[in-house]
DNA sequence: CCGTACACTTGACAATGTAAAAAGACGCTG
DNA sequence: CAGCGTCTTTTTACATTGTCAAGTGTACGG
């Protein structure tokens, strides 16, 4: 995506567009995958752009407001950012902490509707799978050591 | 719940029945609700069990892992616990972070299934909504600017 | 009743997210 | 293109949540 367009797509989300905005902006574009705040902070400050980290949760927070990004809640502490066309799913892995894509059946959001008796307005239903994931269940020691790795 | 049952489900479970775990497991049943583990700490202080932090988030782990608890996470360093009977899913208001509870069509996890080709071993399925809760969509600003007010 | 393995406590620590105020930059307007 | 208002970024400090490690205590099988 060029520079051009990512302006263009900040501004007619009624977001200024700064140096910083299309930084984080196009980086998710390129790199693409799932991304902690502390992960684009250190992608950014290879790629040149040091940003601070509140900078970061400032970003990520507008560009999620504005829809540009999703933001996916795959465990307490750990939220994740990604640069979404299509609304949809993550598994989670229970060994190894990976985070997998899961199509969703709609595409759009929200995807379920809840009890209509509740009266929620509801704009938004983000599904958590959680289970192993292949790799782990092939290799499925117990003596494995436990991971804290931040896959993405 | 008599203590005798609250002692025989723990051994059930392959868990040692001590006075913790009989007094965290016993408040849930009587209190209901969504809890936090400070939330926790501070009911058991009030009545008469002044248990640890460390000892709460070791506690709920281990029902949890019985099955005896289930675990919400409901937003970004936001785990709440709660004695579940049948399983289902969350509601999160994005003005007063209120939860509520939303029936699963189940009742049973995993609830929904992904897609097979992923080939994923999926034992839970949870589900958030977000949107706004009744009193907060009442009480909100009908001018509904699509601002991403970060502050006031 | 004893011993051992498991559980609890304590204190320090890591990670994540937030608050407030000052400095800087975007972009509208003339 | 220059000025100015407003939004954005930075900095610093802090709150909250969850974890690690070592030592003490206790449940429960023998």
């Amino acid at each position: 995506m060029q520079m051009d367009e990512l302006f263009a797509r900040l501004r007619e989300s009624g977001l200024r567009a700064t140096r910083q905005r299309t930084a984080v902006y196009g980086l998710m574009r390129k790199v693409g995958g799932h991304h902690s705040v502390d992960e684009l902070v250190g992608l950014l400050a290879e790629s040149g752009e040091a940003l601070s980290r509140m900078t970061v949760y400032n970003v990520v927070s507008d560009l999620t407001g504005a829809g540009l990004l999703m933001q996916a809640d795959v465990g307490p502490g750990r939220a994740l950012y990604e640069a979404s066309d299509t609304w949809h799913h993550h598994f989670v892995c229970r060994s190894c902490g990976i985070v997998i894509d899961v199509p969703c059946a709609t595409g759009t959001k929200p995807c379920l509707d809840a009890a209509p008796e509740l009266d929620l307005s509801i704009d938004e239903a983000q599904v958590i799978y959680r289970g192993l994931c292949p790799a782990c269940r092939a290799g499925a020691d117990p003596f494995e050591e436990r991971s804290s790795e931040r896959h993405t």
